[in-house]
RNA sequence: GGGGGAAUUCCCGAGUGGCCAAAGGGGACAGACUGUAAAUCUGCUGGCUAAUGCCUUCGGUGGUUCGAAUCCACCUUCCCCCA
């Protein structure tokens, strides 16, 4: 199912092949969380800007409209008209960023809703459950994405859990791909590693999950409050112990820098919102840094966000005319400033994925890290 | 012609003797955002200063007072009602 092409260090270019089709890694996981891209994406935008694969969550897409809504719509797939892969995450990142509203237990999670305060229980057979129902190509595990930081005496037990759920896990997607009717029989699973930023707790629990020889392994609970420095030394430390023959996904990451590094360090999948949600406040990617096109220099400036950049907004629109769409609070400024930025990401690794074919992968990341965070 | 009301910092608008460089909105300006409770949130918005602080400001001019955006007189402009 996971291929390797090239390789460069520990660099990788690969392709990982789903029901619904083959992915090019390294890849950026386009993210609708709610099966919608925010920015008034559709899924045929999802194509022009070049996305490979696309992923929504089981948690807010339980909330609303219903997993089996969506099961009896004829799966996420048939839903929002993509027809392309999809990975769900498995609601464990909601039991961090929805702290407030949930309470932990061997079991599961108990969350109260946070459309409207209603008691939901999610645990892994439940998470497994909804995930079958949507019919994603990829499912998560469903994990604890444990806050940085956090007591080392927490973050062992909870990795214990987390390890004990993944088996759980493992048990229920079997089950549920195999009953008859099932949305995406071929539907994998990809286990979490966990530990915080504790290299020796990351690197033991690393060890057990390998064991359960599944389809892919993601790294989780990073870009939570740690350093830079912090997570390339968690992702060195624990690269050496995933399945090399087994696609690596670095949860949640995150800029074009970290992105750069994480491919440096063996990372095939990456998924990130800031592209979106930036993009919706107006923080623009470039080739030379990130603008905000809201700034008043760019009030009479007739240049595209980008002259490095092929993608349809930035070979038709000022940035003139983008600032004066987020004055105006036009609508059509957060979808043209999101189409632009995901075009980007795309772009962004289409093009190290190219670097790695050439054996150039270390030139390019030279070249351009050190630009694409710093300001204009 | 007669009577009444109003003028506040970029805008709207509160403030009727000291706690007022002046509430609250809006706008402007700037920042944050990493498996999306986010088309959100934060800061800032008279000048000088690192800061205590000092200076200028509430239509205009002149008064009263220890002290005035607030009280008085006149002037200017605008609004409403009656004729």
């Amino acid at each position: 199912m996971f291929k390797l092409i090239a390789r460069e260090g520990a660099a990788r270019r690969g392709e990982f092949t789903t029901p619904h089709g083959t992915v090019q890694t390294p890849v950026f996981m386009n993210v609708g969380t709610q099966g919608a891209i925010k920015g008034a994406l559709s899924a045929r935008d999802l194509s022009e800007i070049g996305c490979q694969i696309e992923l929504s969550n089981t948690y807010h897409l339980h909330v609303r409209p219903g997993d089996t809504l969506i099961r009896d719509m004829g799966g996420l797939h048939k839903f929002m008209t993509w027809d392309g892969p999809i990975l769900t995450d498995s609601g464990g990142f909601q039991i961090f960023s929805l702290a407030k509203l949930r309470k932990i237990s061997e079991d599961g999670v108990r969350f109260n809703s946070h459309v409207d305060g209603r008691h939901i229980f999610m645990g892994p057979e439940e998470s497994m459950r909804i995930q079958s129902n949507l019919g994603s190509d990829i499912a998560m595990a469903f994990d604890e994405c444990i806050k940085i930081p956090s007591p080392y005496e927490y973050v062992r037990d909870s990795c214990d859990r987390t390890y004990r759920w993944l088996t759980r896990c493992k048990t229920a997607l079997a089950e549920y791909c195999g009953q008859e009717g099932a949305i995406n029989p071929g539907q994998v699973l990809f286990g979490i590693n966990q530990g915080t930023v504790f290299a020796d707790l990351r690197i033991e629990h690393m060890k057990k999950i390998a064991e359960l020889d599944l389809p892919g392994y993601a790294i989780g609970g990073l870009a939570v409050g740690e350093t830079h420095a912090e997570m390339y030394d968690t992702i060195e430390a624990v690269e050496e112990y995933m399945p090399k023959d087994r696609p690596r996904y670095l949860m949640g990451v995150g800029t074009p820098e970290n992105i750069i590094e994480g491919v440096a360090r063996g990372v095939d999948f990456f998924d990130c919102v800031m592209p979106a949600r930036n993009g919706r406040h107006g923080h623009l990617f470039t080739w030379d840094g990130v603008i905000n096109i809201k700034n008043a220099k760019y009030e009479r400036d007739d240049s595209p966000i980008s002259r490095d950049c092929g993608c349809p907004v930035c070979q038709r629109y000022s940035r003139s005319y983008l600032r004066h769409l987020f004055k105006a609070e036009e609508m059509l400024a957060l979808r043209l400033s999101v189409t632009h930025n995901l075009w980007f990401y795309n772009d962004l690794m289409a093009r190290i994925r190219l670097s790695l074919e050439q054996g150039e992968f270390s030139r390019f990341r030279r070249e351009y890290t050190h630009r694409l965070d710093s300001r204009i």
